[in-house]
DNA sequence: ATTGCTTAAGGG
């Protein structure tokens, strides 16, 4: 809420959806040239050479070995949802990094419908107004002017949706959207964290667990936001943001007529950090999560999750190796293969043949023809 | 710009 009225551009994300385009050309990025020395990239990477193959390819070089995750997949970020989906299983979470948009259209509904029904909720205290952007410090911009719209509501209103949260965590930069934060009748603030089902029924442990450290790493992110341990200078090293990049028209006009008079993103920066500090905003007190069925509404459990920093930051620290290219991504122990039966990368996970796990378990129809 | 770039979460 506290934006804008004007609800006839309510379109909300409308475009984005088939543009993930993305030309990529081979970027021939050869960096190895006369860098001098001090530079050592790779963690002791030598060469692949898998027949003693050495250089010589000028072009690709890039594809294998030497580079992280992180630069592999061109990413600047992860989000929470990441961490948490690597949580459930870390080799799946990698093959939606390398096969985006592969959902079947059954499990695609279901997110659907959850969206929706997230959706439904945020209208209920706040309009959404569109604004139309063409470069990523806009969109930058309007995430900081939906935080400095949103704390003050929660001082005064006490109850907020959709809060962006952003920050460092081990090395690499974690964004996410806190589904709703309250202060409940004894003064506290609560994170809440819907989750909708389809089938009327509690999700196994392992779901929970997913669930659990994913609001985990909300409180995590938030509480060092408020702390003022998340710097300007830590976010744009991270994005390559320009502080000094002109806005575009329209985001000038939402910060105007949001009663806020910036100029530049350094601005908007400096002001969302001492927003966050000065605001006497507390750390988070309380983490629930709430299942409901989604056709029903019905609420089928609450969760009350125990924030445990050291366990949430080995958890972090285990994740983040893999990223930043440490160690090699693993998929689900024995126990937890049941997990494979859902998953849309089972027929080609490099983890399932190579003995990750014993071919033998599920699959009895699976006569090895050939 | 001898090289760029991302709404996060949606559920199992």
């Amino acid at each position: 809420m506290a934006e804008t009225r004007e609800e006839e551009t309510v379109s909300a994300e409308a475009s984005g959806f088939s543009d993930l385009s993305d030309s990529e050309f081979l970027d021939l990025e050869d960096t190895q040239e006369s860098s001098t020395s001090p530079n050592k990239p790779g963690p002791s990477s030598e060469l692949p050479g898998k027949d003693g193959k050495l250089i010589s390819l000028p072009k690709w070089k890039r594809g294998l070995d030497v580079s992280s995750p992180m630069e592999r997949f061109h990413l600047k970020y992860l989000y929470v949802t990441d961490l948490s989906t690597q949580n459930w299983c870390e080799q799946q979470m990698v093959y939606g990094k390398e096969l985006p948009g592969f959902l079947t259209p059954e499990k695609s509904a279901v997110l659907d419908t959850g969206a929706s029904i997230h959706l439904a909720r945020e209208l209920e205290v706040h309009d959404l107004v569109t604004v139309p952007i063409t470069s990523k410090e806009d969109a930058w911009a309007v995430k900081f002017l939906n935080i400095l719209s949103m704390i003050p509501t929660l001082q005064s209103e006490g109850r907020i949706r959709e809060f962006p949260v952003f920050g460092e965590v081990e090395g690499v930069l974690l964004v996410g959207v806190i589904d709703e934060l309250h202060y409940t009748a004894r003064g506290e603030l609560e994170l809440a964290e819907l989750k909708t089902r389809r089938r009327p029924v509690l999700p196994p442990d392992a779901q929970k667990k997913k669930d659990c450290f994913q609001v985990s790493l909300y409180k995590y992110i938030f509480d060092a936001m408020v702390q003022g341990k998340v710097t300007t200078a830590s976010l744009i090293h991270h994005t390559n943001l320009r502080p000094e990049k002109p806005l575009g028209p329209s985001v000038l006009r939402h910060a105007r007529q949001g009663g806020f008079s910036v100029k530049s993103l350094g601005d908007l920066m400096e002001l969302v950090f001492l927003s966050l500090t000065l605001s006497d905003l507390p750390v988070i007190d309380i983490l629930k999560i709430e299942y409901i069925h989604q056709e029903t509404a019905t609420v089928l459990g609450t969760e009350i999750v125990a924030f445990e920093e050291t366990e949430v930051r080995n958890k972090v620290q285990h994740y983040m190796a893999y990223w930043v290219g440490h160690r090699e991504p693993q998929g689900v122990d024995v126990e937890e293969a049941w997990k494979c039966r859902t998953c849309n990368y089972a027929d080609i996970c490099e983890w399932r043949k190579s003995g990750g796990l014993p071919n033998s378990m599920l699959e009895p129809q699976a006569k090895k023809a050939k």
